[in-house]
DNA sequence: CGGACAC
Protein backbone atom coordinates (compact mmCIF):
# COMPACT_ATOMS: atom_id res chain seq x y z
CA UNK A 1 0.00 0.00 0.00
CA UNK A 2 2.61 2.61 1.01
CA UNK A 3 4.77 1.78 -1.99
CA UNK A 4 1.79 2.16 -4.10
CA UNK A 5 1.48 5.50 -2.91
CA UNK A 6 5.25 6.33 -3.27
CA UNK A 7 5.45 5.64 -6.72
CA UNK A 8 1.96 8.26 -7.31
CA UNK A 9 4.25 10.39 -5.17
CA UNK A 10 7.19 10.09 -7.18
CA UNK A 11 5.88 10.54 -10.72
CA UNK A 12 3.64 13.72 -9.18
CA UNK A 13 7.35 15.21 -8.02
CA UNK A 14 8.61 14.44 -11.21
CA UNK A 15 6.36 16.38 -13.30
CA UNK A 16 6.32 19.18 -10.25
CA UNK A 17 10.48 19.54 -11.83
CA UNK A 18 9.09 19.35 -14.69
CA UNK A 19 6.66 22.44 -14.44
CA UNK A 20 9.68 24.56 -13.37
CA UNK A 21 11.66 24.19 -16.62
CA UNK A 22 8.24 25.78 -18.35
CA UNK A 23 8.65 29.35 -18.60
CA UNK A 24 6.00 31.68 -19.66
CA UNK A 25 7.84 33.08 -22.81
CA UNK A 26 8.48 29.41 -23.65
CA UNK A 27 4.90 28.81 -24.42
CA UNK A 28 3.89 32.08 -24.97
CA UNK A 29 0.87 31.48 -23.31
CA UNK A 30 -0.30 34.70 -21.74
CA UNK A 31 -1.79 36.01 -24.84
CA UNK A 32 -3.95 32.98 -24.04
CA UNK A 33 -4.96 34.19 -20.72
CA UNK A 34 -3.66 31.15 -19.10
CA UNK A 35 -1.41 31.47 -16.01
CA UNK A 36 1.80 29.36 -16.41
CA UNK A 37 1.99 29.87 -11.76
CA UNK A 38 -1.46 28.16 -11.72
CA UNK A 39 -0.66 24.97 -12.89
CA UNK A 40 1.00 23.39 -10.17
CA UNK A 41 1.52 20.55 -7.79
CA UNK A 42 -0.48 21.32 -4.19
CA UNK A 43 2.17 20.12 -1.49
CA UNK A 44 -0.17 20.78 0.97
CA UNK A 45 -3.36 18.81 -0.62
CA UNK A 46 -0.71 16.08 -2.25
CA UNK A 47 0.42 15.17 1.94
CA UNK A 48 -3.16 15.15 2.94
CA UNK A 49 -4.35 12.92 0.13
CA UNK A 50 -1.80 10.85 -1.45
CA UNK A 51 0.71 9.94 1.38
CA UNK A 52 0.27 8.48 4.60
CA UNK A 53 1.82 11.19 7.03
CA UNK A 54 4.56 9.33 8.21
CA UNK A 55 5.67 8.80 5.00
CA UNK A 56 8.68 11.54 5.49
CA UNK A 57 10.96 10.05 2.88
CA UNK A 58 8.25 10.29 -0.37
CA UNK A 59 11.01 12.72 -1.73
CA UNK A 60 13.86 10.98 -1.78
CA UNK A 61 11.72 8.50 -4.29
CA UNK A 62 13.25 8.73 -7.66
CA UNK A 63 10.75 7.53 -10.42
CA UNK A 64 11.45 5.58 -13.22
CA UNK A 65 9.72 7.84 -16.20
CA UNK A 66 10.83 11.52 -17.16
CA UNK A 67 8.43 12.95 -19.75
CA UNK A 68 9.65 16.20 -22.20
CA UNK A 69 6.83 18.42 -22.23
CA UNK A 70 5.76 19.55 -25.73
CA UNK A 71 6.96 22.94 -26.54
CA UNK A 72 5.50 22.51 -29.91
CA UNK A 73 3.18 19.80 -31.26
CA UNK A 74 5.87 18.45 -33.75
CA UNK A 75 8.08 17.38 -30.22
CA UNK A 76 5.08 14.90 -29.72
CA UNK A 77 5.52 12.74 -32.74
CA UNK A 78 2.12 12.84 -34.21
CA UNK A 79 0.94 12.32 -37.49
CA UNK A 80 1.43 14.27 -40.11
CA UNK A 81 -2.94 13.87 -40.76
CA UNK A 82 -2.65 15.36 -36.91
CA UNK A 83 -1.17 18.02 -37.00
CA UNK A 84 -3.29 19.36 -40.58
CA UNK A 85 -5.78 18.41 -37.86
CA UNK A 86 -4.19 20.84 -34.93
CA UNK A 87 -2.64 23.46 -37.02
CA UNK A 88 -5.65 23.90 -40.25
CA UNK A 89 -8.69 22.56 -38.94
CA UNK A 90 -8.01 23.50 -34.93
CA UNK A 91 -5.84 26.84 -35.56
CA UNK A 92 -4.07 26.22 -33.07
CA UNK A 93 -0.12 27.42 -32.57
CA UNK A 94 1.48 26.12 -29.56
CA UNK A 95 0.52 23.68 -26.76
CA UNK A 96 -1.32 25.24 -23.80
CA UNK A 97 -0.14 24.39 -20.33
CA UNK A 98 -2.12 21.58 -19.81
CA UNK A 99 -1.50 20.15 -23.14
CA UNK A 100 2.62 20.61 -23.04
CA UNK A 101 2.66 18.87 -19.79
CA UNK A 102 0.03 16.22 -20.32
CA UNK A 103 0.11 14.96 -23.80
CA UNK A 104 3.76 13.67 -23.58
CA UNK A 105 2.57 11.72 -20.50
CA UNK A 106 0.00 9.94 -22.78
CA UNK A 107 1.71 9.78 -26.06
CA UNK A 108 4.54 8.27 -24.95
CA UNK A 109 5.58 4.95 -23.62
CA UNK A 110 5.65 3.59 -20.61
CA UNK A 111 1.46 4.02 -20.72
CA UNK A 112 0.17 5.36 -17.73
CA UNK A 113 -2.84 6.03 -16.18
CA UNK A 114 -3.21 9.65 -15.84
CA UNK A 115 -5.72 12.41 -13.78
CA UNK A 116 -5.55 15.80 -14.85
CA UNK A 117 -6.57 18.51 -13.24
CA UNK A 118 -6.38 22.18 -15.31
CA UNK A 119 -8.79 25.72 -15.47
CA UNK A 120 -11.86 25.84 -17.07
CA UNK A 121 -10.97 26.82 -20.98
CA UNK A 122 -7.40 26.35 -20.48
CA UNK A 123 -7.27 23.32 -23.40
CA UNK A 124 -7.86 19.87 -21.27
CA UNK A 125 -10.54 18.38 -24.27
CA UNK A 126 -7.81 18.77 -26.74
CA UNK A 127 -5.40 16.47 -24.71
CA UNK A 128 -7.76 13.84 -24.59
CA UNK A 129 -9.36 13.81 -27.86
CA UNK A 130 -5.51 14.09 -28.92
CA UNK A 131 -4.59 11.18 -27.09
CA UNK A 132 -7.62 9.13 -28.33
CA UNK A 133 -6.37 9.86 -32.06
CA UNK A 134 -3.40 8.99 -31.83
CA UNK A 135 -3.71 5.99 -30.35
CA UNK A 136 -5.86 4.11 -32.79
CA UNK A 137 -4.73 1.62 -35.31
CA UNK A 138 -6.25 2.26 -38.15
CA UNK A 139 -6.30 -1.21 -39.18
CA UNK A 140 -8.55 -2.30 -36.67
CA UNK A 141 -12.03 -1.47 -37.10
CA UNK A 142 -13.21 -1.60 -33.45
CA UNK A 143 -13.77 0.33 -30.90
CA UNK A 144 -10.48 1.20 -29.26
CA UNK A 145 -11.07 4.46 -26.97
CA UNK A 146 -14.21 5.13 -25.26
CA UNK A 147 -14.74 9.19 -23.12
CA UNK A 148 -17.48 9.07 -21.40
CA UNK A 149 -19.16 12.57 -20.27
CA UNK A 150 -22.04 13.70 -18.13
CA UNK A 151 -24.30 15.30 -20.69
CA UNK A 152 -25.19 14.62 -24.14
CA UNK A 153 -24.79 17.85 -24.97
CA UNK A 154 -20.75 17.60 -23.96
CA UNK A 155 -20.62 14.36 -25.41
CA UNK A 156 -21.67 15.91 -28.63
CA UNK A 157 -19.19 18.72 -28.60
CA UNK A 158 -16.24 16.44 -27.51
CA UNK A 159 -17.27 14.08 -30.42
CA UNK A 160 -16.94 17.75 -32.82
CA UNK A 161 -13.49 18.35 -31.48
CA UNK A 162 -12.68 15.34 -31.98
CA UNK A 163 -14.18 15.23 -35.71
CA UNK A 164 -12.10 18.50 -36.62
CA UNK A 165 -9.27 17.28 -35.19
CA UNK A 166 -9.09 14.05 -36.61
CA UNK A 167 -10.68 15.09 -40.30
CA UNK A 168 -7.40 14.53 -41.76
CA UNK A 169 -6.95 11.11 -40.18
CA UNK A 170 -9.21 8.33 -41.46
CA UNK A 171 -10.35 7.33 -38.17
CA UNK A 172 -13.80 6.87 -36.92
CA UNK A 173 -15.89 7.84 -34.41
CA UNK A 174 -19.40 7.48 -33.16
CA UNK A 175 -21.56 9.46 -30.13
CA UNK A 176 -23.39 6.83 -27.44
CA UNK A 177 -25.82 9.54 -26.10
CA UNK A 178 -29.88 8.66 -26.09
CA UNK A 179 -31.49 9.23 -29.14
CA UNK A 180 -34.84 9.25 -28.02
CA UNK A 181 -35.90 6.77 -30.69
CA UNK A 182 -37.43 4.04 -28.16
CA UNK A 183 -38.41 0.79 -29.24
CA UNK A 184 -36.38 0.44 -32.08
CA UNK A 185 -35.14 -2.65 -31.06
CA UNK A 186 -33.50 -4.29 -34.27
CA UNK A 187 -30.72 -1.69 -34.06
CA UNK A 188 -28.21 -3.76 -31.92
CA UNK A 189 -25.89 -3.74 -35.15
CA UNK A 190 -22.24 -4.19 -33.51
CA UNK A 191 -19.85 -0.92 -33.44
CA UNK A 192 -16.93 -0.99 -35.78
CA UNK A 193 -16.38 2.96 -34.99
CA UNK A 194 -12.69 3.35 -33.63
CA UNK A 195 -13.52 5.77 -30.99
CA UNK A 196 -16.96 6.11 -28.70
CA UNK A 197 -17.77 9.71 -27.36
CA UNK A 198 -21.11 9.21 -25.01
CA UNK A 199 -22.85 9.24 -22.04
CA UNK A 200 -23.05 6.37 -19.08
CA UNK A 201 -26.37 4.91 -19.34
CA UNK A 202 -25.80 4.32 -23.48
CA UNK A 203 -22.25 3.07 -23.19
CA UNK A 204 -23.51 0.60 -20.30
CA UNK A 205 -25.82 -0.61 -22.31
CA UNK A 206 -24.40 -0.99 -25.78
CA UNK A 207 -22.13 -2.80 -23.15
CA UNK A 208 -24.80 -5.37 -22.12
CA UNK A 209 -25.65 -5.47 -25.45
CA UNK A 210 -22.04 -6.96 -26.40
CA UNK A 211 -22.14 -4.30 -29.23
CA UNK A 212 -18.59 -3.62 -28.95
CA UNK A 213 -15.65 -5.75 -27.83
CA UNK A 214 -13.87 -4.30 -24.74
CA UNK A 215 -10.63 -6.60 -25.40
CA UNK A 216 -10.13 -3.87 -27.65
CA UNK A 217 -10.09 -0.82 -25.94
CA UNK A 218 -7.10 0.87 -24.74
CA UNK A 219 -7.93 3.86 -23.25
CA UNK A 220 -11.29 4.99 -21.20
CA UNK A 221 -11.34 8.59 -21.06
CA UNK A 222 -13.60 10.54 -17.75
CA UNK A 223 -14.59 14.10 -19.13
CA UNK A 224 -15.66 16.08 -16.27
CA UNK A 225 -14.32 12.90 -14.10
CA UNK A 226 -14.93 14.54 -10.62
CA UNK A 227 -18.22 14.44 -11.48
CA UNK A 228 -18.20 11.44 -13.16
CA UNK A 229 -16.91 9.45 -10.16
CA UNK A 230 -18.38 11.41 -7.09
CA UNK A 231 -21.42 9.95 -5.02
CA UNK A 232 -23.93 12.43 -6.10
CA UNK A 233 -22.68 11.70 -9.51
CA UNK A 234 -22.10 8.98 -11.71
CA UNK A 235 -19.90 7.21 -9.75
CA UNK A 236 -21.75 3.78 -9.85
CA UNK A 237 -21.78 3.98 -13.53
CA UNK A 238 -18.45 5.20 -14.16
CA UNK A 239 -17.05 2.43 -11.99
CA UNK A 240 -18.99 -0.45 -13.42
CA UNK A 241 -17.97 0.74 -16.82
CA UNK A 242 -14.50 0.92 -15.62
CA UNK A 243 -14.18 -2.49 -13.60
CA UNK A 244 -15.48 -4.51 -17.14
CA UNK A 245 -12.81 -2.83 -18.92
CA UNK A 246 -10.12 -3.66 -17.27
CA UNK A 247 -11.11 -6.88 -16.62
CA UNK A 248 -11.57 -7.62 -20.28
CA UNK A 249 -8.91 -5.12 -21.59
CA UNK A 250 -5.17 -6.44 -20.06
CA UNK A 251 -3.70 -3.21 -21.36
CA UNK A 252 -6.88 -0.25 -20.81
CA UNK A 253 -5.65 3.31 -19.69
CA UNK A 254 -7.91 5.58 -17.69
CA UNK A 255 -7.64 9.07 -18.19
CA UNK A 256 -9.59 11.44 -15.59
CA UNK A 257 -9.89 15.43 -16.41
CA UNK A 258 -11.55 17.70 -14.90
CA UNK A 259 -11.18 21.51 -13.47
CA UNK A 260 -12.70 20.60 -10.20
CA UNK A 261 -11.40 17.73 -7.88
CA UNK A 262 -12.51 18.49 -4.29
CA UNK A 263 -10.93 16.53 -1.39
CA UNK A 264 -13.30 13.93 -1.38
CA UNK A 265 -13.15 13.00 -4.93
CA UNK A 266 -9.20 13.62 -5.09
CA UNK A 267 -8.62 10.72 -2.21
CA UNK A 268 -11.37 8.38 -4.20
CA UNK A 269 -9.09 8.85 -7.54
CA UNK A 270 -5.79 8.32 -5.73
CA UNK A 271 -7.10 4.85 -4.33
CA UNK A 272 -8.29 4.07 -7.72
CA UNK A 273 -5.12 5.42 -9.44
CA UNK A 274 -2.63 3.07 -8.14
CA UNK A 275 0.59 3.72 -10.36
CA UNK A 276 -0.64 6.81 -12.71
CA UNK A 277 0.67 10.39 -13.17
CA UNK A 278 -1.42 13.03 -11.61
CA UNK A 279 -1.33 17.04 -12.22
CA UNK A 280 -2.87 18.84 -9.77
CA UNK A 281 -4.01 22.46 -9.61
CA UNK A 282 -3.09 24.29 -6.41
CA UNK A 283 -6.12 24.95 -4.13
CA UNK A 284 -5.64 28.64 -4.26
CA UNK A 285 -4.36 29.00 -7.70
CA UNK A 286 -7.82 27.44 -9.01
CA UNK A 287 -9.09 31.07 -8.33
CA UNK A 288 -11.61 33.13 -9.34
CA UNK A 289 -9.69 36.17 -9.08
CA UNK A 290 -9.58 36.58 -13.01
CA UNK A 291 -13.05 36.69 -13.19
CA UNK A 292 -14.85 39.93 -12.32
CA UNK A 293 -17.72 38.84 -10.08
CA UNK A 294 -21.02 40.91 -8.74
CA UNK A 295 -23.58 40.19 -6.71
CA UNK A 296 -27.14 42.05 -6.30
CA UNK A 297 -29.90 42.20 -3.58
CA UNK A 298 -33.29 41.44 -4.87
CA UNK A 299 -36.33 41.56 -2.71
CA UNK A 300 -37.75 38.96 -4.56
CA UNK A 301 -38.32 36.78 -7.62
CA UNK A 302 -40.01 39.58 -9.08
CA UNK A 303 -36.97 41.79 -9.09
CA UNK A 304 -35.03 39.29 -10.13
CA UNK A 305 -36.49 39.08 -13.36
CA UNK A 306 -36.79 42.67 -13.68
CA UNK A 307 -33.04 43.04 -13.15
CA UNK A 308 -32.33 40.55 -15.82
CA UNK A 309 -35.33 42.70 -17.94
CA UNK A 310 -32.54 45.87 -17.15
CA UNK A 311 -29.27 43.78 -18.27
CA UNK A 312 -30.76 43.02 -21.68
CA UNK A 313 -31.79 46.30 -22.11
CA UNK A 314 -28.11 47.43 -22.02
CA UNK A 315 -28.08 46.27 -25.72
CA UNK A 316 -26.01 44.68 -28.21
CA UNK A 317 -22.86 45.42 -27.00
CA UNK A 318 -22.96 42.37 -24.57
CA UNK A 319 -21.87 39.10 -25.93
CA UNK A 320 -24.45 35.74 -25.24
CA UNK A 321 -25.23 35.35 -21.69
CA UNK A 322 -26.57 31.99 -19.73
CA UNK A 323 -28.57 32.40 -16.92
CA UNK A 324 -28.10 29.66 -14.62
CA UNK A 325 -31.58 28.56 -12.54
CA UNK A 326 -31.52 25.31 -9.78
CA UNK A 327 -34.53 23.54 -11.19
CA UNK A 328 -36.16 22.92 -14.66
CA UNK A 329 -39.42 24.26 -13.33
CA UNK A 330 -38.05 27.95 -12.81
CA UNK A 331 -35.78 27.47 -16.30
CA UNK A 332 -39.14 27.02 -17.75
CA UNK A 333 -41.25 29.93 -15.62
CA UNK A 334 -37.71 32.08 -15.85
CA UNK A 335 -38.01 31.89 -20.11
CA UNK A 336 -41.61 32.81 -20.25
CA UNK A 337 -41.72 35.69 -18.23
CA UNK A 338 -38.70 37.02 -19.94
CA UNK A 339 -39.78 35.84 -23.46
CA UNK A 340 -43.23 37.82 -23.17
CA UNK A 341 -41.15 41.21 -22.19
CA UNK A 342 -38.18 40.79 -23.99
CA UNK A 343 -36.28 41.98 -27.00
CA UNK A 344 -33.59 39.20 -27.50
CA UNK A 345 -34.31 36.03 -28.49
CA UNK A 346 -34.11 33.92 -25.97
CA UNK A 347 -34.53 29.99 -25.10
CA UNK A 348 -34.13 27.42 -22.22
CA UNK A 349 -32.64 23.87 -22.04
CA UNK A 350 -33.19 20.92 -19.26
CA UNK A 351 -32.99 17.62 -19.10
CA UNK A 352 -37.00 16.97 -19.96
CA UNK A 353 -36.51 18.30 -22.82
CA UNK A 354 -36.48 16.04 -25.75
CA UNK A 355 -33.46 15.35 -27.45
CA UNK A 356 -33.98 16.47 -30.86
CA UNK A 357 -35.16 20.16 -28.90
CA UNK A 358 -31.99 20.21 -26.94
CA UNK A 359 -29.90 19.56 -30.15
CA UNK A 360 -31.96 22.38 -31.80
CA UNK A 361 -31.75 24.47 -28.90
CA UNK A 362 -27.90 24.26 -28.16
CA UNK A 363 -27.45 24.47 -31.98
CA UNK A 364 -29.22 27.72 -32.33
CA UNK A 365 -27.05 29.06 -29.36
CA UNK A 366 -24.21 28.04 -31.07
CA UNK A 367 -25.05 29.31 -33.91
CA UNK A 368 -25.36 32.93 -32.69
CA UNK A 369 -29.28 32.70 -33.16
CA UNK A 370 -30.15 33.20 -29.50
CA UNK A 371 -28.67 35.96 -27.03
CA UNK A 372 -29.82 34.79 -24.17
CA UNK A 373 -29.78 31.22 -22.86
CA UNK A 374 -31.56 29.78 -19.59
CA UNK A 375 -30.19 26.45 -18.43
CA UNK A 376 -29.89 24.20 -15.57
CA UNK A 377 -26.37 22.92 -14.29
CA UNK A 378 -27.07 20.72 -17.75
CA UNK A 379 -24.91 22.71 -19.38
CA UNK A 380 -22.95 24.06 -16.29
CA UNK A 381 -19.87 22.00 -17.42
CA UNK A 382 -18.29 22.05 -20.22
CA UNK A 383 -20.36 23.77 -22.33
CA UNK A 384 -18.24 25.97 -24.69
CA UNK A 385 -19.56 28.96 -26.52
CA UNK A 386 -16.61 31.63 -27.20
CA UNK A 387 -19.58 34.29 -27.47
CA UNK A 388 -20.33 34.31 -23.75
CA UNK A 389 -18.73 36.63 -21.49
CA UNK A 390 -21.77 37.21 -19.25
CA UNK A 391 -23.21 34.43 -16.81
CA UNK A 392 -25.77 35.00 -14.69
CA UNK A 393 -26.68 32.37 -11.73
CA UNK A 394 -30.46 33.14 -11.11
CA UNK A 395 -30.09 30.65 -8.12
CA UNK A 396 -27.29 30.16 -6.36
CA UNK A 397 -25.89 26.00 -6.64
CA UNK A 398 -26.11 24.80 -3.88
CA UNK A 399 -25.23 21.14 -2.56
CA UNK A 400 -27.14 17.74 -2.23
CA UNK A 401 -25.39 15.31 0.31
CA UNK A 402 -27.00 12.18 1.28
CA UNK A 403 -29.35 12.24 -0.95
CA UNK A 404 -31.02 15.50 0.52
CA UNK A 405 -31.05 18.59 -0.86
CA UNK A 406 -29.24 21.26 1.53
CA UNK A 407 -30.08 24.28 0.60
CA UNK A 408 -27.48 26.07 3.32
CA UNK A 409 -24.27 24.84 1.84
CA UNK A 410 -23.09 25.84 -1.95
CA UNK A 411 -22.08 23.81 -4.03
CA UNK A 412 -18.39 25.09 -5.17
CA UNK A 413 -17.55 23.11 -8.11
CA UNK A 414 -20.79 23.87 -9.57
CA UNK A 415 -20.21 27.31 -9.10
CA UNK A 416 -17.16 27.67 -10.37
CA UNK A 417 -17.76 25.24 -13.16
CA UNK A 418 -20.70 28.01 -14.11
CA UNK A 419 -18.21 31.12 -14.11
CA UNK A 420 -16.51 28.80 -16.42
CA UNK A 421 -19.04 29.10 -19.37
CA UNK A 422 -17.61 32.39 -19.91
CA UNK A 423 -14.55 34.08 -20.45
CA UNK A 424 -13.77 31.35 -22.37
CA UNK A 425 -9.73 31.10 -23.25
CA UNK A 426 -8.89 33.93 -21.43
CA UNK A 427 -11.72 36.20 -22.51
CA UNK A 428 -13.53 39.18 -20.86
CA UNK A 429 -16.35 37.85 -18.55
CA UNK A 430 -18.82 38.63 -15.71
CA UNK A 431 -20.43 36.82 -13.61
CA UNK A 432 -23.89 38.04 -11.96
CA UNK A 433 -24.99 36.67 -8.48
CA UNK A 434 -28.72 37.45 -8.02
CA UNK A 435 -29.51 37.46 -3.82
CA UNK A 436 -32.21 37.21 -2.41
CA UNK A 437 -33.51 36.12 1.36
CA UNK A 438 -36.73 34.30 0.38
CA UNK A 439 -38.26 32.58 3.81
CA UNK A 440 -40.51 31.10 1.54
CA UNK A 441 -38.22 28.67 0.20
CA UNK A 442 -35.75 28.58 2.96
CA UNK A 443 -32.46 29.70 1.14
CA UNK A 444 -30.68 32.08 2.41
CA UNK A 445 -28.61 33.14 -0.72
CA UNK A 446 -26.58 35.74 0.77
CA UNK A 447 -25.38 33.83 3.37
CA UNK A 448 -24.40 31.01 0.46
CA UNK A 449 -22.44 33.75 -1.74
CA UNK A 450 -20.49 34.79 1.72
CA UNK A 451 -19.44 30.98 1.99
CA UNK A 452 -18.58 30.88 -1.52
CA UNK A 453 -16.04 34.26 -1.52
CA UNK A 454 -14.65 32.69 1.98
CA UNK A 455 -13.81 29.12 0.11
CA UNK A 456 -12.48 31.14 -3.37
CA UNK A 457 -10.62 33.88 -1.03
CA UNK A 458 -12.38 36.78 -3.38
CA UNK A 459 -14.31 39.79 -2.35
CA UNK A 460 -17.53 39.65 -4.76
CA UNK A 461 -18.65 43.74 -4.93
CA UNK A 462 -21.88 44.31 -4.39
CA UNK A 463 -23.94 46.04 -6.99
CA UNK A 464 -25.83 48.75 -4.75
CA UNK A 465 -29.53 49.05 -6.54
CA UNK A 466 -30.57 46.33 -8.12
CA UNK A 467 -33.02 48.70 -10.77
CA UNK A 468 -30.51 50.90 -11.30
CA UNK A 469 -29.00 50.99 -14.84
CA UNK A 470 -26.13 53.22 -13.99
CA UNK A 471 -25.10 50.36 -11.31
CA UNK A 472 -25.44 47.73 -13.84
CA UNK A 473 -23.56 49.55 -16.69
CA UNK A 474 -20.89 50.72 -14.37
CA UNK A 475 -20.34 47.07 -13.66
CA UNK A 476 -20.22 45.57 -16.58
CA UNK A 477 -17.97 48.46 -18.07
CA UNK A 478 -15.55 47.50 -15.22
CA UNK A 479 -15.82 44.06 -16.40
CA UNK A 480 -14.67 44.93 -19.97
CA UNK A 481 -18.23 43.93 -21.56
CA UNK A 482 -19.68 47.49 -22.41
C1' DC B 1 -31.90 19.37 -6.75
C1' DG B 2 -29.40 18.48 -11.32
C1' DG B 3 -27.56 15.11 -14.73
C1' DA B 4 -28.29 9.42 -17.74
C1' DC B 5 -31.25 4.82 -19.25
C1' DA B 6 -33.53 1.06 -18.29
C1' DC B 7 -38.46 -0.57 -19.08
Amino acid sequence: MANEENTVSANTIFHEKILETITQEELNLEEQGINIEALTIDETKKAKCLVEPEDSNIKKVTGDTIYQTAKRFEDLNLSRELLMGLYVEMNFKTPSKIQSVSLPMILSPPYKDLVAQAHNGSGKTACFVLGMLSRIDINLKAPQAICICPTRELAIQNLEVLTRMGKHTKITSISAVPTGKTGLRSDRAPICDQIVVGTPGTIKKWMSQNRFNARDIKMLVFDEADHMLAEDGFKDDSERIMNTLRKSSAHCLVLLFSATFNDTVKNFVSKMIKDGNQMFVKKEELSLESVKQFKVNCPDEAAKRQLIDKVLELGDRLGQIIIFVRTKKSAKTLHEALDSEGGWKCTNIHGDFDTDKRDEIVKEFKDGLTKVLIATDILARGFDQSQVNLVINYDLPTQYDCLKHNPSEPHYEVYLHRCGRAGRFGRKEAVLNLLCTDPATGTDSMMLMEKIERHFGVHVSQIPDHLSEEDLSAVLKEAGLL
